[in-house]
DNA sequence: TTACTACATGTTTTT
DNA sequence: CATGTAGTAA
């Protein structure tokens, strides 16, 4: 079995799979097989007779996680199952259902993991009764103010007494709930490997073979940990797999230096791998062109060129577009084409931009056209209002002393409960020393109210009773559905109700798939699949079948690959975004966020930009982006050709030079004065003056 | 005290 | 455009 793994694998993969002395470090570039050659090596582990479950595998997402295992699950059979493969964060969460109350901080180990919004609200609710201005913080970054404290990102907050105050505050009604953030799994999961020895040294003992994926995007809290649960020994098998050029998650804290630090850490061993086994050599070469840009690069990195046997295929395609709603039409028009001759599936399709709000144009267009899409981000799907809602039923009958989530349902839908009412109950309760829920029964309110209070007790008893009787999964959500009046809310709400209706329903689907995939009764199950949401992405929910065009922002496909790539709104101030582009390790970042964009297509890659964008209902101008004109140039010669829409399609010029004499369309007869990459300065006569043109634009021609 | 409506306010990237 | 908040009617 061992040599069926190593079969299809490289020399130099080979030597990476096969070397499990010590330290070692894989640095290869984006399509090399890293992430294969990490699957292979636990595969490989496991063929020759290594237990899996001493095996600990980090990845960087939960799809990456659960693809990683259904690999192995091919190659070794389910023995693989017994192995560990998850994010730091699920790994953190694991390992704190088990262990958190040894921090005697008052977390026990029916605590419940929050998002993002759930943290917000939280802080929002905090400031306010802290009394801070809010205008004191910069802008509305608030919660990654917060975060960045918490975790020690010096770099990303502005140090203030009451960002500390408000930290503190928020930190106590997280413990008073016993609620825990996303940063709080891997914090307390740090805290509690660093100070209970025992603890540490079963895990250390544990774990015989660490492996991680996508090192270079991992932070220093990550970092410690590894250093942890590894023992620090250099002679232990510890294996990081990582491409400097791909890390795209500073603001969240991935430390570059984590990659020279392993280095010198571990006195690691570096295999390299050289041959890119994803895209053909059209598409290579425009990525090893845009990275030469960056200045800022991991040492002797700069001589890597990206390289495959795949021939060079597919020259990628740039098209400029006059309106943002001309780039929408283009890219359905082509990926039908794409669907109709050339065979593709929607999802090896991708759409790739920079910020989630670019996907609505889209989505629009694509409902006309028929394309089924699925859209990675933005609202997602777990973070719909109605999803939370039935979460939050489902948690508070669970666990009636989850505060926080009766908060969000006791008036939802409305039953005369409002901020007033709920502020009291709140009070009553921290003064009697009870759950809010338990509060009710004795607190004296108008007999109105009263009387709402002990119906809606009565709804959640019911809830709490039938979890009690182990009633399905999928039950319970029809039952929490029809019984909380909620169903008849969103029936009342017309379209826009039924709609939400459906996702209920799905996430009735995600609740009856659990009922066959976890162990135990109704309470147990339930604990496992709400931690397993609570983690979840869309990118996760997607199930391999679905076959749909991927609408995504560029982080969220890290890893992933397309036959088809579309980078679309390739716009100065958008990509790079505007705020990148005062610093030069803000822009080298965001150029890495291109790379990894061109690096995920195999065959086909577009470029498109828009002259007009609507953003914020308002009509903006935008100029091309600058690595739309980096990557360009590597075109060469100018194929302009007219088409419909009012769009264009050509290749960059490189022979135009200054001092040449040109004609525009509009502004008549000129001369270039002077050339900034691909665009040219260029007067023209008195009337029009100085103009910025981008040579190979089609209304620019050489004059003789 | 609740619930509705008008208004303003703000979008980078995420586990 | 879409969400949250402030102000007002009931
Ligand atoms: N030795 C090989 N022979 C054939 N195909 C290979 C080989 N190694 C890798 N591949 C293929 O190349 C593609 C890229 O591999 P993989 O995703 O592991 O690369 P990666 O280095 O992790 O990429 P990224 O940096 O983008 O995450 C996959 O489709 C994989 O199946």
């Amino acid at each position: 079995m061992e040599l069926k793994i190593l079969e299809k694998l490289n020399y130099e993969q080979r030597q990476a799979v096969k070397y499990n002395k010590g330290p070692l470090f894989i640095i290869a570039g984006a399509g090399t097989g890293k992430t294969m050659t990490l699957t292979s090596k636990v595969a490989y582990l496991i063929a020759t007779g290594v237990a899996p479950q001493r095996i600990l595998t980090l990845t960087f997402t939960n799809k990456a996680a659960r693809e990683m295992k259904e690999r192995i699950l091919d190659m070794v059979g389910p023995a693989a199952n017994m192995s560990w493969i998850s994010t730091f964060h699920s790994f953190g969460l694991r390992f704190l259902r088990r262990h958190i109350s040894i921090l005697e901080n008052g977390l026990d180990e029916g605590f419940v993991v929050i998002d993002e919004d759930d943290a917000k609200k939280i802080i929002r609710d905090s400031i306010k009764e802290l009394g801070i201005d809010e205008k004191t913080f910069p802008s509305t970054d608030i919660y990654n103010q917060v975060s960045a404290l918490k975790v020690g990102y010096e770099r990303f907050y502005l140090k203030s007494e009451d960002l500390e105050r408000l930290l503190k505050k928020y930190q106590e009604y997280l413990i008073d709930n016993n609620l825990v953030d996303f940063d709080d799994l891997i914090l307390y999961t740090l805290q509690i490997l660093t100070k209970e020895k025992t603890i540490r040294e079963h895990y250390q003992e544990a774990f015989e073979y660490i492996l991680v994926d996508e090192f270079q995007d991992t932070d220093h809290l990550q970092y410690e940990i590894l250093k942890l649960l590894s023992g620090n020994k250099s002679e232990k098998t510890i294996c990081v797999v990582g491409d400097p050029d791909q890390s795209i998650y500073s603001f969240r804290g991935a430390r570059y230096e984590n990659n020279l630090d392993f280095i010198k850490d571990y006195q690691a061993k570096v295999i390299t791998l050289s041959k890119n086994y994803r895209s053909t050599n059209k598409i290579l070469s425009l990525a090893n062109k845009l990275i030469k840009e960056n200045l800022d690069r991991y040492p002797n990195y700069s001589e890597k060129h990206l390289e495959s046997d795949l021939g060079s295929g597919y020259p990628p395609v740039f098209r400029k577009f006059n309106r943002d709603i001309d780039e929408v039409i283009y890219v359905a028009e082509k990926i039908t084409e794409l669907v109709q001759f050339d065979g593709y599936k929607p999802t090896e399709i991708a759409i790739l931009y920079r910020s989630n709000y670019l996907s609505r144009a889209f989505e629009e267009t694509f409902i006309r056209y028929q394309i089924p899409y699925i859209v990675y981000g933005g609202v997602s799907f777990f973070q719909r209002r109605e999803v939370k809602d039935i979460m939050a039923y489902v948690r508070l009958s669970l666990d009636n002393s989850q505060d926080f989530f009766l908060k969000r349902i006791i008036n939802v839908p409305k039953r005369k409960l409002g901020n007033v009412t709920v502020q009291r109950l709140e009070e009553y309760s921290k003064y009697i020393g009870e759950s809010m829920f338990d509060a009710i029964l004795s607190f004296d309110v108008a007999a109105g109210t009263k009387k709402e209070l002990n119906s809606f007790s009565k709804i959640i008893k019911k809830f709490s009773e039938a979890i009690e009787k182990n009633i399905n999964l999928s039950d319970l959500i029809d039952l929490i559905l029809n019984e909380s009046g909620y169903k008849e809310m969103l029936l009342a709400e017309g379209d826009q109700g039924i709609d939400r209706i459906q996702n209920i329903l799905e996430l009735r689907g995600v609740f009856k798939r659990g009922e066959f995939l976890y162990e135990g009764d109704t309470k147990e199950k339930l604990t496992q699949i709400l931690d397993e949401i609570s983690l979840m992405t869309d990118a996760d929910k997607n199930v391999a079948t679905e076959d749909k065009v991927i609408l995504s922002t560029y982080h969220q496909v890290k890893g992933l690959e397309f036959k088809a790539v579309f980078m679309v709104a390739m716009e100065e101030d958008i990509f790079p975004n505007a705020n990148a582009i005062y610093s030069k390790g803000g822009l080298e970042e965001e150029r890495r966020i291109a790379y990894v964009g061109i690096t995920r297509a195999k065959r086909h890659l577009f470029l498109t930009h828009s002259d007009s964008r609507f953003r914020f209902g308002r009509k903006e101008y935008n100029r091309p982006s600058r690595f739309y004109l980096e990557t360009m140039d590597t075109m060469g010669r100018v194929k302009p050709s007219y088409l419909g829409g009012g769009s264009v399609e050509y290749e960059a010029d490189s022979s135009f030079e200054i001092g040449d004499k040109v004609e525009h369309q509009l502004f008549g007869a000129g001369k270039i004065v002077a050339i900034e990459g691909e665009v040219a300065v260029i007067a023209f006569s008195a009337e029009h003056g100085i103009k910025k043109i981008i040579l190979g634009h089609p209304s620019l021609k050489k004059s003789k």
